[in-house]
DNA sequence: CAGGTGCGTTGCATTAGTTGCAATGCTCGT
DNA sequence: ACGAGCATTGCAACTAATGCAACGCACCTG
């Protein structure tokens, strides 16, 4: 809508890629060099953009010190993570929470493995959302419309022999996941790694959060996993409680 | 530099403190609501704000992912990482580390105590820059000129009775504790926390990174942590020699 | 060491893009 | 059902962003 700003934000996904400097910006916004100095410039007073020695762009720090902040006022997060440690106290496995956002999934929260061999997963990075367990929660729950609509332009990549193939498979993957009320990725994602999730739902029934635990072939078996679901689901509708009994979504000053 | 990029950024603070609707951000940055709604808009495009149920504006997803590319992109981290994680399995304790960019310190990894009691701090959260020890180590080694102007510039809150004072005080400490090439924070911020830090230094010699170990005195005395100075130590310069030998500030693509 | 290339930077005239207003639409509470 | 409060839209006025061309600077190169 504005697009001065526009071309200023789109600077960031752009570096996010990796240092770059004035010419490449330039370049790649096809404006004038002069322009993406100025752009740059109005970025680095505000600290979303560094300038390193070598005279590139990065992305600076106060970008990270924002997502900080960000995540503070989610106060799902808050209210799940002890529940989270607690998971993981118990049957040891990663344990992830994440949330639904504008055609996103992402981690929120995570407790790390205590078993030596660990999954890769990072909090804040979008989530393979045609394949794991907690996108399939949480989009098995969007409205009818919403959910073809973001089916249909999803890209369905085949990353293992049981990924997800296509939108109607999908789609019949969501049915089924919401009707049962939880879901699990068994391989989908990465071939040795299992995960079974829970749904998070607020006072009105939605569901507003999904947390897994994960856990790769190597420690235990699917089947051994899938044990653990009466556990999580229990974690889950614990959190569940907690987050429709306090102050839905209120403000956290 | 640019007037509507500079009002849009200066949305993204603004709703970090917490979620706003439209005329609260118009009111604060003192322009029409028409055009606070596009500059909105514009962010919300980008995926740096959300619109939550009750329309009010919350910072959105991308921002958190955004930050977590900003994070993997600093190759000190990567590097520091696993010696962090080491250090932690050899003295339980919490260990931080650090960097310096535009006047602001902050903490860029963190392996959390295996001690039940734990210190509350957060990865991105810019720290207090006038006590804690990695911020000591990151300010010494400032230029003469820019160490001078940025103490001028701070606030020194008294968190404790033994927090740093003032600039003098201040730029006092730093000396001390570039000579003596690490640092400490004896209950600055916290009356009951210490900490132990060390430098990490580019192949140049400059301070890039400082890492840290934080133990409450409940669980070791001041004393007992400081016997640690040599292993922190140890370690900090393992990870300037990996760091060193690497390339350097190089592109990550 | 002179000349050249590639980059970032600056001042300025043009014009496109942003602004604030006023009017409209919408939602909620009474 | 009515009104208050907020978000939203279209539009004309004008400010502020744009691209150009020229300059400065560092680094190669012959």
């Amino acid at each position: 809508m504005s697009q001065t700003v526009d071309r200023a934000l789109s600077i960031l996904p752009l570096l996010a890629e990796g240092p770059a400097d004035l010419g490449q910006v330039a370049d790649r916004l096809d404006v004038h060099k002069s322009t993406a100095l100025r752009l740059l410039r109005t970025l680095h007073e505000h600290g979303l953009v560094y300038r390193q020695s070598d005279q590139r762009y990065r992305l600076g720090a106060r970008l990270i010190a924002l997502a900080q902040e960000a995540m503070e006022n989610l106060d799902i997060r808050e209210i799940a993570h002890p529940h989270l440690v607690r998971l993981n106290e118990q049957c040891g496995h990663t344990v992830h929470l994440a949330v639904y956002e504008e055609s996103e999934v992402l981690y929120i929260d995570k407790v790390e493995s205590r078993y030596p061999v660990r999954m890769y997963s990072r909090i804040g990075k979008p989530v393979a959302i045609t394949v794991a367990a907690v996108a399939k929660l949480l989009l098995a729950d969007l409205p009818e419309g919403e959910r073809r609509a973001l089916s249909d332009k999803l890209d369905y990549p085949m990353y293992t022999s049981r990924s997800t193939p296509n939108a109607p498979a999908f789609l019949r993957e969501l049915d089924k996941v919401r009707e049962q009320g939880w879901a699990t990725d068994l391989g989908g994602h990465e071939e040795s790694i299992n995960c079974v999730a829970a749904p998070i739902r607020g006072a009105d029934g939605r569901v507003v959060a999904a947390m897994s635990v994960s856990a790769p072939n190597v420690v235990v078996t699917a089947e051994e996993l899938l044990t653990l679901l009466p556990l999580v689901r229990r974690t889950a509708d614990a959190i569940s409680g907690e987050y429709s009994g306090r102050t839905p979504v209120k403000d956290s000053r």
